[in-house]
DNA sequence: GTGAAAGCGCTAACAA
DNA sequence: TTGTTAGCGCTTTCAC
């Protein structure tokens, strides 16, 4: 129907007709209610500078005509599409799709678009995904998980995340890195494994094992807080009750099997993915849980609901991480200077296996 | 750096220098190769019109200074941005994070981004996010999950699927709805429910229990595969044995637990945590699962392997119904017409609980 | 309060 | 093989 082509061009445009519906453009507007261009897009965009009778009759016609502005021309002028670029390692991983729903939900709350990416845990992978949505013309880059903090073995792992920063705002959940531009929230996991580790200490549990699937910033917390609560009680530092596996249930059940020398009364697991595996293993074995073997999970997710007996998890707040991360975004885009570039906020341990702690 | 502006300004722009770094455009391109715009634009679009010689002379350069097209103007011009809008009602629900997991995969391969939409079941919301959706000038718009079929009450609940049809083909994965340019890709869900509650059947059972949360397009299937099945064996169909919950595992637990009249020697859930959540009643009431009761899942998720027993699950092939999808709309993109609209993928029953069936 | 027109960066048709 | 330029739809001065 409509699409007149642009007045100053004499209706030159001829656009065959596909089966598709065409978009209806700004110019259709302007001659359906017979005013420019510059007064319908005043009215889009609601400036004053227009009489209410005016308002009305264009109003009236982009109700009709169902009219939604060209985001490409606008954000050709503008250099902003109000789209903002989330990434995360992998989205069917239960805590990234948790950090995204949060954030989808609130930045639509705002009026923000998102272009997911997934990214993988691997460098090449990372960047490349880094550059395709800066190529998008994003407002903002969110990278979700502690993955983006690199392996902390060579700070120029983190280069392209800073090197994104010079062209947008990059906020980073659960994770951390230093540089101009560059928003952190995260959960106090050093706290939280210190704590654990502590109050299994205090149960009269003397081996805790470690149980990792990674060495990422988050991963790398943990343990440092697990290893200080042990120096702080007087107790050796045992490698091989640090544990590194594969997190899937299954893998970490039969490894746990096959390392039957390994003993442990207890386990702190990095997700509760891999505490469910010790679960498995636990029962497998014939060892009660939590009487004679006490497992704690992280992340608090449905996991340590499903499970049984249900677990208790450690909480890193990852809600309050996003919104936080959000509300900080929205300052920062206004050009607000005075944000905090960290945001840590401690864990809560949820208690879920009565006789745990 | 750069940015010179556009030669046939000559140099009239000058754009405020922010602590931001600046987009490099293709004048720029242009001016530092000594070529035009159009000889870089041949060479970033992979024209053979171009000399071997010139084409390694710009491309030094666009590598040089990090050079990416403008997506905005881009766009523009082609009136694509090769982007894919996804929309599912909650992007924390295990099933569709692992959908949206499949499809990023996929299209990512193929060059196409996502943006992500979470719409949540009410109609409004969906209507909403399909509009804004089609307004950012996707190339497709994919919804996941049956939700999005509609309750069966009014065929007009769907109208803006079809409205959405008339701009970009749409692709639905687990759902169906009819209509020009609307392609669906399915499990047999009431195949894999007849095909259970027959199983059931068969190892005695005489009254199970239809758990679940929804009345959706995928609920309604399942429902009927079970009453068929049950009419077929010369059993009643029982309206207290359809039970409708919430989906939290708990919650369910609770209900069952309130309802200690109703009485059941099997369940079939519409989906794992459903499951579950018989399995915790089960676990309250010191019910052996499954030698007193049979639980049935459906998705196949992790929770049917993270809880205790681990639970027989229907399998409805998601990722082949994702790049089932995928496939298609590449060739509907094309421009190809034979391509099916509807693709039926039988459901696959996935056996755990050994003494199920 | 309103309109004319420049400009955003790119593609593609046309010229050379 | 290369360059010139119209056109994509919108925002935003700058006149009136």
């Amino acid at each position: 129907m409509l699409n007149f082509g642009k007045m100053r061009y004499d209706n030159v445009r001829v656009k065959e007709f596909t089966e598709r519906g065409d978009y209806v453009n700004i110019y259709d507007i302007a001659k359906l209610s017979g005013v420019s261009i510059a007064t319908v897009s005043r009215v889009v965009n609601g400036s004053p500078r227009v009489s209410e009778k005016t308002k009305q009759k264009v109003l009236a016609v982009i109700q009709e005509s169902e009219y939604t502005p060209n985001v490409f021309a606008r954000g050709l002028g503008l250099d902003s599409m109000k789209t903002i670029g989330i990434l995360c390692p992998d989205i069917s991983d239960l805590y990234m799709s948790e950090a995204v729903s949060y954030l989808e939900k609130s930045l639509q709350n705002y009026g923000y678009d998102c272009i997911l990416g997934c990214s993988g845990n691997g460098q090449q992978e990372k960047e490349r995904h880094a550059r395709s949505l800066l190529s998008k013309r994003i407002d903002t880059l969110i990278l979700v998980g502690s993955t983006y903090a690199g392996t902390g073995k060579d700070p120029a792992e983190t280069d392209y995340i800073r090197a994104a920063a010079e062209k947008v705002p990059v906020f980073l959940i659960n994770s951390y890195v230093e540089g101009e531009n560059i928003y952190c929230a995260y959960g106090d996991e050093w706290r939280g494994a210190y704590d654990v580790t502590q109050a299994l200490l205090r149960r009269g549990k003397k081996r805790i094992l470690f149980l990792s699937d990674s060495h990422t910033y988050s991963a790398r917390q943990k343990l440092a807080g697990y290893e200080q609560a042990l120096s702080d009680a007087g107790y050796p530092i045992r490698g091989e009750l640090k544990f590194y596996v594969k997190d899937e249930i299954h893998y970490v059940k039969e490894m746990l099997l096959a390392h039957r020398t390994l003993e442990f009364d207890s386990v702190l697991a990095c997700n509760d993915s891999l505490a469910v595996g010790a679960l498995k293993y636990a029962g497998a074995r014939g060892i009660r849980v939590p009487e004679e073997l006490s497992v704690v999970g992280y992340n608090n997710s449905r996991m340590a609901v499903c499970c049984e007996p249900e677990l208790t998890s450690v909480d890193n707040r990852l809600e309050r991480l996003c919104n936080d991360a959000v509300d900080r975004m929205l300052l920062v885009l206004k050009g607000e200077t005075a944000v905090d570039q960290v945001r840590k906020i401690p864990c809560e341990i949820v208690k879920r296996c009565s006789t745990d702690f």
